[in-house]
Order: structure tokens, then C-alpha cells, then sequence
DNA sequence: TATTATATAGGAAAAATTATTATTTACAAG
DNA sequence: CTTGTAAATAATAATTTTTCCTATATAATA
């Protein structure tokens, strides 16, 4: 490892007994630093300029790592294609039917919300959150040029 | 096609101009029965022993045909088969974050809630739902026997 | 620095979905 | 009822998305 001072990442790699590695950091930052939603293959693809020897499935491994250890979500869509994110404080999503495009919101009024007290004979709640869909502006005015 | 009166389903085919078949009614029949939201492949394995020559692509193409007639809907989850629905009225979803299961349920409180109004600006919002995730309780007790 | 367990690359495989094409079927018009 | 035609199907192949395998490389530690 270099010798320059820990940064964020490393130290919260560093408390959860996460090995430190060149490829993880990158993924990590990646997503920390997009709020696009990305796919595994767009992190691929967005890494492969500076790190050309990456694998995809290097990519596909480390985000369930950080999935499993709680530092990024996998994001609730309708696609086959995995969505991921690095924004953990509650919120909640906007997605396009058309481009899929996913846009964060919050939304304070629900957050305020219980959810009835019978779900809990489901089991063990611990999200609760909202997907609203639609056409976004720009899909609108593809629309109508058409 | 048979003698026999039209049922609601084929009902439904006909006023969509979409063609009678087989396939695509037992498809349908298949998801109108069932409550626990399949994936393709198991709409197709249950399919098979009544309709041992059906194809696979045959339950994909109409799911989607379905769906893009708004007769189904594809479930909004965090894994990448895709899962199915035909209860059309609005509900929401509990999600077994282990066995996967998904449990339909009812919200009135949040159904009354609008969403702000500046969520507006992004463009046109068709649907709003609500997706709780956490642990079922058939997955609880697993856990606490091991 | 040497040791050891974990992570990686690269290729292959598996899982999930969609496309291609020849054949069959629904259904409407005669 | 027969026939014509567009649409749907089965079978197979191809894609897309994700995971597995294994030899090598690397991070953490002693």
C-alpha cells in the first residue's frame, strides 16, 4: 500500500475488514462519485480508460461486496439490468419507462409515514421506500417531435 | 376456436385486437391465478405439463405483449429475473431481502398522499409505489435455528 | 522480507432474455 | 365451410447479463 494518509474510502474499507485493493477503491468512487445510477457494465466501461485490465467480473464481485457489507445499494427497478448507487441517507427514486433513467428525491411527508401496524406479522420490516415512474421531460419532447 | 362462450379473458384479447391463442390465454390464466408473482421460467415449467410443445421465447414474447397492452405488470425488485403480475389494481409490494418472496398489500394512508409538487418539473409521473423490503417470517425462523 | 489468505484477470460457463425463420394458426372475407 | 393472409408459434441460435474457475498477483501480518 502507498504511504499517503488513509482517505475516507480507505478508512471505511479498513473498519469493516475489507481488503484495500486499487480495483475496489476505483468501483467504490466511481459510484460515490456518479448520480446516474450506473450499470456494472457502464462502471466497467467508465474504468477500463484508467485501469485497462479490469474485469468485468472484478466490477460485478466488488459491488456485491460493498452490497453485502452495506456501502452501496442495488437499486429497486423494473430491468434485468443491475442499477447501483452509493447515496445511502433514505430517499427515494424517479424512473423513466422510456430511457430509464433514475433521478433521486426525497420526500419527507412519507418518510414521516409508519407503515400500518399489520405488516409486521410479515416479518422484520427494515425499508420502506418509494418508486415513483413515468416519462421524463426529455422523453416528453421526444414524444411529441414524433 | 372452440364453441364454447368467450370468458372474461378472451373477452379482454378480443376488445385489444390480440389474436385468441392457447398459449397466450394459459399464460395469462397462469398469472390470474397465482398470487406469488412468477418468473417467466416458472410460468413456463407449470405451462409445460399441460402444453409440453410451448417455448420459452413464447412466455417472454407475450408476457411483454401483455404487459404492453397494460394487461400484466413487471414487478419493480432489486434482482434481475424478471417477476410478474396480473393484479392490476394498485398495491404495493413486501419483499423477502432473502427468499425473495413478494407479498401483496394494501396502503390507503400513503395512497392518499400526493406527491409534491415540484416532482412535476421532472415530467409525467404515471405510478407511485411503495416497495418494503426486510425479512419474511418463514426466513426469520431459519435464521434463528441455525 | 516472508507468509498467508484474499482478490484479480481472463476465459469459460451459466442464467436470462431476445432474435431468426420456417411452420402453424386465428380469423375474416368470400 | 373454404380459403387467404397476417400474426403467432416452436425450435434453434444468438445476445445479454451475471457468475464461476483457476492460476497468478497482491494486501495485510508476522
Amino acid at each position: 500500500m502507498q504511504k499517503k494518509l488513509l482517505d475516507g474510502f480507505e478508512k471505511t474499507f479498513q473498519m469493516r475488514g475489507l481488503r484495500i485493493t486499487q480495483q475496489r477503491l476505483e468501483i467504490f468512487k466511481a459510484l460515490a462519485g456518479s448520480s446516474d445510477h450506473p450499470t456494472a457494465e457502464k462502471i466497467y466501461a467508465q474504468l477500463r480508460s484508467t485501469m485497462p485490465t479490469i474485469s468485468l467480473d472484478t466490477v460485478y464481485r466488488n459491488l456485491h461486496t460493498l452490497q453485502n457489507h452495506g456501502l452501496i445499494n442495488r437499486v429497486t427497478t423494473g430491468q434485468s439490468q443491475a442499477r447501483f448507487e452509493a447515496n445511502l441517507t433514505p430517499h427515494h427514486h424517479l424512473i423513466c419507462k422510456i430511457c430509464q433513467k433514475i433521478t433521486d428525491i426525497s420526500w419527507q411527508e412519507f418518510d414521516k409515514l409508519a407503515p400500518p401496524q399489520d405488516f409486521n406479522q410479515w416479518g422484520d420490516i427494515k425499508e420502506k421506500q418509494v418508486t415513483l415512474s413515468g416519462i421524463c421531460r426529455d422523453c416528453l419532447k421526444d414524444k411529441k417531435s414524433s
